[in-house]
DNA sequence: CAACCGTGGAC
DNA sequence: TGTCCAAGGTT
């Protein structure tokens, strides 16, 4: 009980142990949790991909995402000898890009140092690119069902109203105190279990914002519950501020319809991802000015911006953009916009090298895109913008 | 420890 | 429409 008391005031009803409470959440779990792929047969290495996709992502998403996965590399082997264009390519979309590149490097370190097996042991995990403290536990647990504490966001809500935990879940008192309880929670022989129902609790009745705590079984011995503090648990660290970001891109088109992609620098934001050149609109700028200055700089071609195209806005986690996306026209072929001479081709592929690719629009979905590139194809494709050009042959990468 | 890395659903 | 938030890990 000492554990529970450096974290906050400990309510717990003195006739229920750790250990039933956990047994309690099993049982919840028996006839609450959901019927999901990977919970048919816990294999290991379904195990890893579910809990790498499912890192900050929604269940419903993961879950269609998970299904292709597994159809494409159904083994650790058929994952290992993958392009990583076509492991992009599945995760398009899903965000946090290096959890894809990782996930391939895990793969092939398990193939070449495990004999293709998933691991069993908490270093050998960690070792891996991509498994950090969460899912080494999860993976341990969910897999193998040895008893080791996989706290995510779910969990650290549900502890932290149990105990009515004051510290930050953050700071590292608040998490040793949560990740002790949950130790002391764990039921023998359960921890596969307990574990997910921990997580399924927190997901499914103990939300962030609407708990269903008149239908909650540990509602006798909830601490948060009773001092009035439920949705003051878990206490969070403060949100930064999002800033707003004007960005503009820039369609190019070649004679044959085929419009130009570059790719984004590997380890960066959206790294390894596909978008329309452009960059971002400077203060005392405009849409237009940002384009012709961007292209100039990035592709060193002279354009003159064409119409807008669309308007694209995007949440990321510290900044908001709003993308224009434009036509570039070319002063030296009037009323032949769509089509580039010879020298501009030239000097754009000696510039953008392998990093770009001229693409038919129809093989646009061959490429893993940026979001807000991507966003513009929809919109664009939509409108029928590519419509009007023959279209010509697919310049793949 | 703080900053960074995406995205879409819920409200 | 804007804000919050999610089955985290790395640097």
């Amino acid at each position: 009980m000492s554990v529970a008391e450096q974290c906050g005031p400990f309510l717990l009803s003195q006739e229920v142990s750790f250990a039933e409470l956990g047994n309690v959440l099993v049982e919840w779990f028996s006839s609450h949790r959901r019927d999901l792929p990977w919970r048919r047969s816990y294999d290991p290495y379904e195990i890893l991909v579910s809990e790498v996709m499912l890192q900050q992502t929604q269940m419903e998403r993961g879950v269609s995402y998970f299904l292709r996965w597994i159809a494409r590399f159904p083994t650790v082997a058929d994952l290992a000898r993958a392009d990583e264009e076509d492991v992009l390519r599945l995760w398009e979309g899903l965000g946090y890009y290096s959890r894809a590149r990782n996930l391939l490097r895990t793969a092939r370190c398990i193939v070449e140092r495990h004999g293709g097996s998933v691991p069993r042991t908490l270093p050998e995990l960690r070792s891996l690119p991509g498994i950090g403290p969460y899912t080494a536990g999860a993976i341990l647990a969910i897999a193998w069902n040895i008893p080791e504490p996989a706290l995510d966001a779910n969990g650290e809500r549900v502890l932290a109203r149990l105990l009515d935990c004051r510290e930050s879940v953050r700071s590292r008192k608040g998490r040793e105190c949560l990740l002790a309880t949950m130790r002391c929670m764990t039921p023998e022989g359960k921890a596969r279990d307990f574990t997910q129902g921990l997580m399924e609790f927190g997901a499914l009745l103990c939300t962030p914002r609407t708990p269903g705590c008149d239908a909650c079984p540990l509602r006798k011995s909830c601490a948060a519950l009773t001092a009035g503090t439920v949705l003051l648990r878990p206490v969070l660290p403060e949100k930064r501020v999002s800033v707003p970001l004007s960005v503009v891109a820039g369609i190019l088109r070649r004679s044959d319809g085929a419009v130009f992609l570059r790719r984004r620098p590997l380890g960066g934001l959206l790294g390894g991802l596909w978008e329309f050149p452009g960059g971002k609109v400077e203060k005392g700028e405009c849409f237009e000015e940002a384009l012709v200055r961007a292209m100039r700089e990035e592709l060193g071609v002279e354009i003159l911006p064409g119409p807008l195209l669309c308007k694209v806005s995007h949440g990321y986690t510290t900044f908001r953009v709003s993308l224009r996306v434009h036509l570039c026209l070319f002063p030296d072929a009037p009323g032949q916009e769509t089509i580039l001479g010879g020298e501009v081709l030239a000097g754009l592929r000696s510039r953008a090298a392998s990093e770009s690719a001229w693409v038919a629009p129809k093989a646009l979905g061959d490429y893993p895109l940026a979001g807000g590139s991507r966003k513009a194809v929809r919109i664009l494709l939509e409108k029928g913008v590519f419509s009007e050009a023959a279209e010509g042959d697919d310049a793949g990468p």
